[in-house]
RNA sequence: UGGCCCGUAGCUCAGUGGGAGAGCACUACCUUGACACGGUAGGGGUCCGCGGUUCAAUCCCGCGCGGGCCAACCA
């Protein structure tokens, strides 16, 4: 098989995937074989009807590493896909497409009440349909080895059912109450929102300052010993129109400037009510005066406080925005009409001591933007405590592991202070809540079939709850009803719990605790055992990306333009980071250059494989019967070092990539590939091997043998990370398996030829050689000393000269002996010839000491480069290498280093102070063969 | 107010209790039979500051400064 000119990722990205999913390759099976472990993640279902995004594309690719890794290491892998259905998001969707076609019976734009409630459903459903595939199929494209027969999606039948059952069975334990209760209220879309949909803004307001008259009991004005008269008291609020709902005045129980009037009442502005003066210590007696005025039934705070004094609870501020009836003359207005008229009568009558800029925090809609008010409403609600404790147990005892840790006190500090979920939306898309109440006798009836009559009275005239459950209800669930909860099913005995979470960490208490809580309460068990945190992907300046900025980075448009595995290598790449990635396209586009490194490697390896011309014993190399990997075992000792050295350092890849997978330190096992691969396969193996290739014979053999090897296994180390561009690679070597996970072929599936089947490679001790390594750092050590000199002259790779080597024991002249050829090869030496310490070739020479192996080199410089050129060349050498033994005498010459460091330590300093020394003599010799 | 994260080369970021690294950018030389999405060589850093622990601190501890995030009861 022939390789196109360079890595082009168009050319087959589409056609492996669709191979993978016609071969079943990401399909998991109810029935593992005996012995095989399972090892699965639900994904964290996007928006039906969303758009791939950067987040998206982070979490995907972490994810489906683990998933690919585990599948080669045998595992019986399942990744279960799905989609949620985002109340709010898509209705808001769909009401804004059926407003654009038309108008209302009023004029105004058609709304989802013109259409009723089946109508508007039913056209919902069609959106979702016509969307499912955008959001699916570009998870395709990113490569997600997703097992696509099992997808779910929030709003399924199945899902529907255990729905059903977690409410009704929470229900009956008391965990799920309605009632009256202080909630956020979005005027805009008419529905409730949990305290997480609501996002707290700083916003510009000011500080009214309202004059509050303190009477007694029996409606006289109460003297204040401060001043004596009557006393004023004098409350600041941001919210001036909230004080139609007063109910209380409050003061620090301390506070002496108000002793006086504890136990007294305050007469509220503008309506007259008679409020009692109540003391508690939530009050803060630096802000504003240190009197507070008591809304219960608008603002959060006021409430708890209403509800620990016993207060009345006054709704002024209606569902529809405007003031309600018991807000007396102001009755019918805008919060905002409201406020501004209530100012100005405050004003008028002398009750507006003062009024000064302040800017406070404003909860501003998630979805919308918009202000939102707390109002005291009928919902539904969980009582969250009783399920938190075993939560919170489960992450204390280790149970459950967050990664990187640090999240799990974020967890603890929001759990121990959980309040009542407030779970009802007045929408219609989603899952309706199974409660009826019956128009006889008020009972209501929660059951999870649909009800006909009243439980208790058995009366025909029973109405459904029209509210819908908050979408992250059914989120909740998503790791076992996607198993097929509440049935006792094969899956979720085999799937559940689930390896691993992965997830951004904005969404832990949105989703990841609320698993826990669900997930321990209804199956018994912990939904996962580990939770990865990813960090969030901002642009190039570290800014939130967000459309109205205008700084989106597309992943979709880099998957079009450098190929899914480039994203996804620099996605896994920068995933070690705390909390932020900032992504730039820079990073993209040089691991393209990357995949296409590995494209041209593998292109030299075919044309090295498939030789047959001029050189003798060369033609095509057919894999040796007992595969590659024996035939190198079985040989090992008698390969040339070079060959030793690479597969050497392949173990320590593979053992770095491995541990990085383990521990979720996937960044580490990006770099470890790179650097294998481009520095050391292709900058110095290859280079090796140019030589055997060129002689043909036995070594050609040997090193095609082992470059073959070393790049199939380079192959499956990065197919987690970039699966397209390593199987199109890795499938057309000639000497590919089909299949070699022991599982697979237990699996009683045709063996198809992908790395999908492959097993991961595991370190082998019979492929470690110290000895080798050792080698050929002396050997890269003496290259790069020559290319040094012709680098620092800048000499032309054209010009050419002849090395002179005096070696000065018989392992450096046996060294150069067997290197020779080598050193020819990569420094661009003409020849090498053997000269004695210390002597001379020409009147102006190079010379370049070596401590080991012991030699010197000795270049002429007639003709070939400007004297003085080098003279500046080894008086740099000369500097650096006096700094490096100042740095190291430095060190022996303290006696506290030498009494207290390690001996080996201190040994080793010695043998480089040693080195330097040998180093710099050779140096300063060399500058007076310069004519110094 | 509390908690967390970050501060290393011009930029984006790795990293380690014992002589500071990568990619991109930059300079010079090079179309050498895999690769110009390339090769070779090179320049560039008081590792935020100040203390402490240690024979030894960029790394551990404390206090600051700067940036960011999260949770919040300052109306």
């Amino acid at each position: 098989m022939s390789l196109e000119k360079s890595y082009e990722p168009k050319g087959f990205e589409q056609k492996r995937y669709e191979f993978w999913i016609k071969n079943g390759c990401f399909e998991s099976s109810d029935n593992p074989v005996p012995g095989q472990k399972s090892y699965s993640i639900v994904i964290p279902p996007p928006n039906v009807t969303g758009v791939l995004h950067m987040g998206h594309a982070v979490m995907l690719t972490l994810e489906d590493i683990l998933i690919r890794w585990r599948r080669m290491h045998g595992d019986n892998t399942l990744w279960l896909p799905g989609t949620d259905h985002a109340g709010i998001a898509t209705q808001t969707q769909v009401e804004k497409q059926i407003a654009k076609e038309g108008k209302g019976p009023t004029g105004k734009p058609l709304t989802r009440h013109d259409l009723g409630r089946e109508k508007f459903l039913e056209r919902t459903w069609k959106w979702k349909e016509d969307h499912h595939g955008g959001i699916t199929g570009q998870m395709k494209r990113l490569g997600c080895a997703l097992d696509w027969p099992r997808e779910r999606f929030t709003l399924d039948d199945g899902l529907s059912k255990a729905v059903r059952e977690v409410f009704v069975k929470l229900y009956d334990e008391g965990l799920i109450y309605r009632g009256d209760r202080i909630i956020n209220w979005c005027v805009r879309s008419q529905s409730a929102l949990s305290d997480l949909e609501v996002i707290p803004t700083e916003r510009k307001g000011n500080l009214w300052h309202l004059r509050y008259a303190i009477v007694n009991n029996r409606g006289e004005a109460v003297i204040d010993p401060a001043t004596g008269k009557p006393t004023m008291l004098v409350i600041a609020t941001t919210r001036p129109e909230t004080l139609l709902g007063d109910t209380a005045v409050a003061v620090h129980p301390e506070d002496d400037r108000y002793k006086h009037i504890h136990g007294q009442f305050a007469i509220l502005p503008l309506v007259g009510r008679k409020l009692p003066v109540i003391t508690d210590e939530y009050v803060d007696r630096e802000f504003g005066t240190g009197a507070l005025k008591v809304t219960p039934a608008h603002d959060f705070n006021d409430y708890d406080l209403g509800q620990k004094h016993k207060l009345e609870t006054l709704s002024v501020m209606g569902l529809d925005g405007k003031i309600t009836a018991s807000g007396g003359i102001y009755a019918g207005l805008k919060f905002t009409e409201a406020r501004e008229k209530i100012v100005a009568d405050l004003d008028a009558a002398g009750l507006l001591a003062k009024v000064e800029p302040h800017s406070h925090k404003v909860g501003l809609s998630e979805r919308y933007g918009e202000v939102v008010e707390p109002v005291i409403s009928k919902q539904w609600f969980v009582k969250i405590a009783p399920l938190a404790k075993p939560a919170i147990d489960a992450v204390r005892s280790g149970q459950i592991e967050f990664a990187p840790k640090n999240w799990e006190k974020t967890y603890f500090e929001w759990m121990e202070n959980i309040r009542d979920w407030c779970i009802s939306r007045q929408l219609w898309w989603g899952h309706q809540i199974p409660a009826w109440y019956c128009d006889d006798c008020g009972e209501t009836t929660v059951a999870r079939e649909d009800v006909k009559a009243c439980s208790k009275c058995k009366s025909l005239s029973v109405k459904r709850d029209e509210d819908v459950l908050d979408t992250w209800f059914s989120s909740a669930l998503w790791p076992f009803s996607t198993l097929g909860w509440p049935d006792k099913t094969k899956a979720l005995e085999t799937f559940y719990p689930t390896a691993v979470l992965e997830t951004g960490f904005d969404i832990i208490f949105f989703w990841v605790a609320r698993m826990i809580m669900m997930g321990i309460h209804f199956v018994g068990d912990v939904p996962f055992k580990k939770v990865y945190m990813h960090p969030m992907v901002r642009d190039e300046k570290g800014e939130k990306m967000s459309k109205s900025k205008g700084n989106v980075i597309d992943p979709l448009v880099l998957i079009e333009e450098h190929g899914a595995d480039p994203l996804r290598f620099t996605l896994a790449s920068m995933s070690g980071q705390g909390r932020d990635i900032k992504l730039s396209v820079d990073r993209v586009e040089g691991y393209r250059a990357f995949a296409n490194k590995l494209w041209n490697a593998t292109k030299f390896l075919h044309l090295q494989l498939e030789k047959s011309d001029e050189i003798p014993n060369s033609g095509p190399l057919a894999e040796p019967v007992e595969g590659a990997e024996a035939w190198l075992k079985k040989n090992f000792k008698t390969l040339a070092p070079a060959n030793r050295w690479i597969l050497s350092r392949l173990q320590s890849t593979i053992q770095t990539v491995e541990k990085g997978f383990a521990n979720w330190e996937i960044n580490d096992s990006t770099n470890a590939i790179y650097e294998f691969a481009w520095l050391e396969f292709c900058d110095w193996s290859i280079e090796f091997a140019k030589l055997p290739f060129r002689r043909g014979g036995k070594e050609r053999e040997e090193s095609l043998i082992t470059l073959h090897y070393v790049l199939e296994s380079t192959f499956k180390l990065v197919h987690p990370i970039m699966p397209f561009v390593s199987e199109e690679l890795w499938d057309s070597l000639p000497w590919k398996k089909p299949a070699n996970t022991p599982v697979r072929a237990r699996d009683g599936k045709p063996p198809v030829a992908t790395l999908s089947f492959q097993a991961f490679p595991v370190t082998d001790p019979a492929f470690r050689d110290e000895a080798a390594e050792l080698e050929m750092g002396r050997l890269k050590a003496v290259i790069e000393a020559i290319r040094n000199f012709r680098g620092e002259n800048n000499l032309s790779p054209k010009k050419d000269f002849v090395l002179h080597v005096a070696t000065k024991d018989a392992g450096a002249k046996a060294f150069f002996a067997a290197y020779a050829n080598d050193i020819i090869q990569l420094a661009r030496v003409t020849k090498i010839e053997a000269n004695t310490v210390g002597n001379s070739v020409s009147k102006f020479e190079a010379m370049i000491p070596l401590a080991n192996p012991a030699a010197e080199l000795r270049i002429s410089l007639d003709g070939l480069v400007d004297v003085e050129e080098e003279r500046k060349r080894v008086r740099k050498e000369i500097e650096k290498t006096k700094v490096d033994l100042a740095h190291v005498e430095g060190k022996l010459s303290k006696e506290s280093f030498v009494a207290k460091a390690p001996k080996e330590l201190i040994d080793k300093t010695r043998a480089e102070a040693e080195a330097f020394k040998t180093k710099l003599a050779g140096f300063e010799v060399a500058l007076k063969k310069l004519g110094v």
